[in-house]
DNA sequence: CTCCTTCCGTACGCTGCCGTATGCATACGG
DNA sequence: CCGTATGCATACGGCAGCGTACGGAAGGAG
């Protein structure tokens, strides 16, 4: 019945995703994102009552689309273990946008409870996924629990070091670290 | 000869980067800064041309200040590789509020390719300094490399992700990856 | 074709912040 | 004890962004 055509709730949330992605929270501004859009902010509160409102919605399908989408790419396949974490490691490179997403968003979880309590819902979805891969190989559960935390870590935080590894490439490094920690 | 007895450059620079550490580089507004030191924005302008020049004198003292701070405290008392990694470790935890500073700068960095230039800076002198420190007990020289960027993610990192482990606590399980590591 | 829902354009008042100007207070140097 | 430099308070104009109001256009339903 409703005659969506011209500019949907859904590509409002895009669009203040993508303003999240390049510049943070503070860089979604209604004006800002309506003209990323090519439009005036005149519809904006047909759909959202006001700007806090199109901040929790994008919070929402962040946390329900791009959660488990590396999850979902890693197991198609099968595999054991190894090879399942090795997908999934490479399934992370690919995601350049979502990745920038990413970090805004646990940038802000620094200073918005609310925030961070997504965040904790999606480390927990990610860790309970990554727990039983390393128990294949890997008997001391305290370490089991220690290698989930470093590939966590090296996700998150790969791209917020910046070091240079002289003739080595990053990736190369990177590739090294994962071999370690799948030793 | 001056008489700087009411609100130094120094104390300015000091406000600043806690509003950065709390709130990132947008929340460090002038009169806001100013509030926070309970003063109006009056003198503001006799220490700095405009905001952007206080942005830049706060990195500066960030990235001289703060940088070597744990590798002279790691340093301190000698050891080998591996009890002075040991001690980087331990001192890492200490620097509450430093670790919401940097993390904010690493944010920032994202989006300024000025702030990025100093972080790349900093990771490299911290690279330069774990470098050697893992080829004490490890031969193979691109796992060295690999092992200093899950130090370097897993340092950056592990405030940023917020997963929970059942009933270990969170410093347990750092410890577990930090003997991953050392191992 | 007509009506009605949905969305867009524009204008308005308000607030927060910037950078400037100007006079005042206060602490030191002579 | 006085003069001067330094820092502070206050006021101002300007700009950006929020939320509101209202009129208009455009597509679907009958």
């Amino acid at each position: 019945m409703p005659a969506h055509l011209r500019t949907t709730k859904a590509a409002w949330i895009e669009a203040g995703l993508r303003a999240l992605a390049a510049g943070g929270p503070d860089a979604v501004r209604v004006e800002t994102v309506a003209a990323a859009l090519q439009v005036t902010k005149g519809g904006f509160y047909h759909h959202f009552r006001d700007r806090q409102t199109l901040l929790d919605a994008m919070l929402d399908t962040w946390e329900e689309t791009l959660v488990d989408r590396a999850i979902e790419s890693s197991d198609r396949g099968g595999g054991d273990g190894r090879t399942r974490l090795r997908r999934l490691f490479s399934a992370a490179n690919a995601g350049e946008d979502l990745l920038a997403l990413e970090l805004s968003v646990r940038d802000w979880a620094r200073r918005n409870a609310a925030v961070a309590a997504r965040v904790r819902r999606v480390d927990d979805r990610r860790l309970a996924y990554l727990r039983p891969l390393f128990a294949e190989f890997c008997d001391d559960p305290a370490d089991v629990e220690g290698r989930c935390l470093l590939v966590l870590t090296l996700f998150v935080g790969e791209s917020l070091v910046s070091a240079t590894h002289g003739r080595r490439t990053r990736p190369a490094v990177a590739a090294a670290a994962v071999r370690h920690l799948l030793r």
